[in-house]
DNA sequence: ATTGACACCTAGGAAGCCTATGCCTAGGTT
DNA sequence: AACCTAGGCATAGGCTTCCTAGGTGTCAAT
């Protein structure tokens, strides 16, 4: 029987997630959905019904953690990387590069560009 | 309520293996598997629990079709690209680029190199 | 004779994502 | 006042996908 595999073929929410909280510094869920949706250009309109249920599921596992903000307009709970998902980042930006270079060589391999 | 998505988080394996069938022409399913492995440079170790599942969804979703060959070594089941399925695979190409790019916005969004 | 590669198959479960829905606040429109 | 839209959070339930873990059997080599 073959082994595990080790590539993750899906769960690259995680790594999306991770990644835009990175760049963006700490920020509330829905923020974090309308930034996914702006830098990605429109590629990433995630509902909240999926975001929301990873959000906890990322904080059980210990790559963010949140905070209540009881301030001014609304009440946000307000997420940050932890030093645990800063290298969970890492480890995922890199499994990505592995991934798509091989979707990559599989999908199109005729990458030469020589129009001429 | 955000709407449907239109892009897939997941299965691209679908995507890969339509992907395969057409640069291999017709194959078999474990053929497949070591086509996938050697032309993904190794990413790509698909147990066969992944693969043959995968393979009768494809054909019972008519994106291919197969024939069993009795021959010399092995009896085997080969798999065929059906017009439809060489459509599907247009389209998910194109999806995956979108996906593709997206997900390298995000990750690096340092990075001009663009490679789609 | 036993190992390993080849070749197919399925059941069952875990996990992921999405639909649909609920609750609530703030600001604008009618 | 009543309504709507956007912002903001949340969960339940279902569907699909993938993988683990088995199973069957052939063929070539040690």
């Amino acid at each position: 029987m073959p082994r595990l595999l080790g590539m993750e073929l899906r769960g690259h929410l995680d790594l999306l997630l991770l990644g835009t909280l990175h760049q963006t510094g700490p920020v509330h869920g829905y923020a974090l959905i309308v930034a996914l949706r702006d830098r990605s250009d429109g590629a990433f309109k995630l509902p909240e019904g999926t975001v929301y249920p990873a959000l906890h599921r990322l904080e059980r596992d210990g790559l963010i953690d949140s905070e209540w903000y009881t301030g001014k307009p609304r009440r946000r709970r307000v997420y940050r990387l932890t030093p645990s998902g800063a290298a969970a980042l890492t480890a995922k930006r890199r499994e990505w590069r592995t991934f798509a270079r091989g979707v990559q060589a599989i999908v199109e391999p005729d990458v030469r560009e020589g129009w001429a």
